[in-house]
DNA sequence: TTTTTCATGTAATTCGTTACATGATTAG
DNA sequence: CTAATCATGTAACGAATTACATGAAAAA
């Protein structure tokens, strides 16, 4: 049902077609809750049959036609109700198969996994990057802020902080791999026997 | 089909039966990987179906019987294969809801919201010193652990630092939410004017 | 010329949640 | 006496992924 309430409150600000949708679902909220555009299609669909938004169509010239979603007053209530509701609380559930890999590590894997960790540190030091610069562009008083937006100045500080502390522990955990393969790969060939 | 190797993973050490598992899936690896004993016990129909672990019963007095379920050579060859594997690459991805509330945060619910973050707060607290418990108990000296185990407390390591930090931003909203909500709550009669 | 971007969708499958169902034992 | 623990499962639904499908324009 989550998603249903993610795609509304995009669309609080701006009309925006599923294509749009889906984009900016790597961006901004998608951060926090990412979304294919097949699930964005078929949740617009509910939504309309729910007249919680609208579609308008527009035209283009040599580009398919976009369909243009925007909140109905109905769909902006049902928003604001959905937000008092109590949600399941979770702690941490990232589900990154990484985790689960391990715990199986072993000589056979330890490589692999460091190529992995490497990986993902460049992936997230590119998300940060992406996040201090929205945070200059458009937070950078928090003070002076709407209501609103210190909300979604908050998500972003969680986000920021997140990714840094990713970061400090990817290096921890290459740190870690490469101390383990050491004596392995480094070899100096004296003092074999700490096997 | 991570869960699948989730489940062969808890099983490389111990034999256990599906109960064992949905317990054991709110401990160690279910920090990082939670499933449901009907996931689980579903996922174990197909593993038995595909001979990668074995079933056996086990009688009790006065209990249900226990169904045991161990890791077969072929199993423990499919996960070394599984590790090995291209696996999608997920950054901070938490599906919490709570992050698409906070993009709603308005007059209307921010109190709601401080007691989602005192809940969480009071959660990841717990959980930490959980983490930490384990850690004095089975990790306190890392340099000696079997290169498997280092794995494991890899993850641990991240589940600490993450929820250290989580913590931290759970503090930062706080504050930053009581700020905004002064002068509306704290209620001096005077200066009134700034609406 | 090939790939990417724009823009929409259907279909199939698997993953995950919620509810239902049973039935004895032990702890509060 | 009531609630929780032990132990297994089925059924139904909703959420999410993957693959398939089209077709023109612009950028590589």
């Amino acid at each position: 049902m989550a998603l249903r309430y993610a795609i509304m409150t995009a669309l609080i600000e701006d009309e925006l077609s599923g294509y749009d949708l889906a984009g900016s679902f790597d961006k901004s909220l998608g951060f926090f809750w990412h979304a294919s555009h097949q699930q964005i299609y078929r949740e617009l669909g509910k939504l309309s049959e729910l007249a919680w938004v609208t579609r308008r169509t527009e035209s283009q010239k040599g580009r398919p036609d976009r369909i243009l979603y925007a909140l109905t007053d109905s769909g902006r209530e049902a928003l604001d109700e959905w937000v008092l509701t109590k949600d399941r609380m979770r702690l941490q559930e990232t589900k990154d198969e990484l985790y689960i890999k391990l715990y199986n590590l072993s000589e056979s894997n330890i490589e692999y996994l460091q190529t992995r960790f490497l990986e993902r540190r460049e992936a997230m030091m590119k998300r940060l990057y992406l996040y201090e610069r929205i945070r200059r562009r458009h937070y950078a008083d928090p003070k002076t802020l709407p209501l609103r937006r210190k909300g979604v100045y908050l998500a972003l500080l969680g986000g920021i902080s997140g990714g840094k502390q990713y970061l400090a522990w990817c290096d921890d955990a290459l740190s870690l791999l490469s101390s383990a393969t050491e004596g392995e790969n480094t070899a100096s060939p004296a003092k074999s026997d700490t096997a």
